[in-house]
DNA sequence: AGCCCCTCTTGATCCAAGTCAATGTGACAA
DNA sequence: TTGTCACATTGACTTGGATCAAGAGGGGCT
């Protein structure tokens, strides 16, 4: 998901040149569904939670972004989603001007972009497959697969890999509740697909790739 | 989702011109799931059914294309999924190259299929939330008024609205199966929220508005 | 006409996942 | 230390929607 890599020094460069470092810590809001949107941001450590509300509070998470993703380069006027910070997240900030004056100089860059977009859409559609059509223990196998591999892109491939949301998260991801979630994650432990590593259950080793694989 | 309203009339004929007139009938196939991308539709008439298979046979409906609407505009080497006709199809058709060659000459219009790229992103987000957190019966109901609201774009604002999907094509958008829809929108029709126009079940009046909107 | 096939409906039954409830456990504050 | 709070787990039970099964049209074919 990261552009970073697809980007030319030269415009890195210039990137970073518009860019102000943001922080804030865990629980704080990076902004809010329907706001008018005002930046574009880029993680540079740390998770984020992306998530729609309904009216009676029911919640879907779309989406996790890691270091390396972008957000809010839809250049819409307002937010499609809520956004807060799981961990403490850094991230370089641009305005939605300069990065859109950014653009213009440079078209190459409005390629990139729209090639972004519609891999974010097919990810989008392949979520849909997810919720629509798989069980409960499919759902929660690809998301540890998914989130593995993108782990991976990272940090590098590890069969060790950080979960940085809570049980309910996941659920509000997969369309499930914390207890299924839970109840099949110490399955899945239970039958040696994976390792809870005892830290405080936030960190999850897959020994067994291909028991989780079997999709 | 139509772009045409959105192109100046320049950019529309310049379009034309490399425009071939693409027809099919009802159930064939316009382009399958990861096979190289070949050509941009854009529908002239009909509809037609987007679609994703697992390896055993479960099947997502990703979405349907009215007209109006382009298919392929994500320049992506593969299709991201299959689509087929739902009844017979006319469409404007043009190559990638050309399209691409298009897009290099007027920065504009791949401004305008960024904003179009964004757009459907945040479609099929709103998507995962149906599909994640919905009853069966508030699936229903939204799809109804999200298609009504489609056709009303297409051909004006009307109570009858056309379903030229089946049943099961409706289960597989939504994540339901067959009986489910059937007896949910006899549930409906029972409740006077809808109408079902007797002609063979494909037409259907939404009278009471208000009462599908209770979501 | 008669036949096949596809779609839709409806009923009876089942089960995966939801709900409700109780308990555990670590982090942090007073 | 004790209390609070948020997260996670586990068990008992309930239920929405799936599955299985049986018709009912309707359209196209010979």
């Amino acid at each position: 998901m990261s552009v970073c890599a697809a980007l030319d020094p030269d415009e890195l460069s210039a990137l970073n040149r518009l860019a102000h470092t943001f922080c804030v810590n865990a629980k704080q809001t990076l902004f809010e569904q329907d706001e008018p949107a005002g930046n574009v941001y880029n993680i540079t450590s740390g998770s984020v939670r992306l998530y729609k509300l309904l009216p009676d509070g029911r919640r879907q998470v779309v989406g996790f972004a890691l270091p390396g993703d972008f957000l809010g380069l839809s250049m819409a006027e307002k937010n499609a989603f809520s956004a807060d910070a799981l961990t403490s997240v850094t991230a370089c900030q641009f305005s939605r001007q300069d990065f859109s004056d950014m653009i213009d100089k440079t078209p190459h860059l409005l390629r990139r972009l729209h090639s972004l977009a519609s891999h974010e859409l097919s990810l989008a559609q392949d979520q849909m497959v997810i919720l629509g059509r798989r069980t409960a223990e499919e759902k929660i196998a690809s998301f540890l697969m998914g989130l593995r591999k993108r782990w991976a892109k990272v940090s590098g491939a590890s069969v060790t890999i950080p979960l940085p949301m809570t049980r309910q998260d996941i659920g509000d991801f997969l369309g499930l509740t914390v207890e299924t979630v839970s109840r099949l994650m110490t399955r899945l432990a239970r039958e040696k697909a994976i390792v809870i590593v005892p830290d405080g259950v936030r960190l999850l080793d897959i020994p067994r790739l291909e028991r989780l694989a079997e999709t």
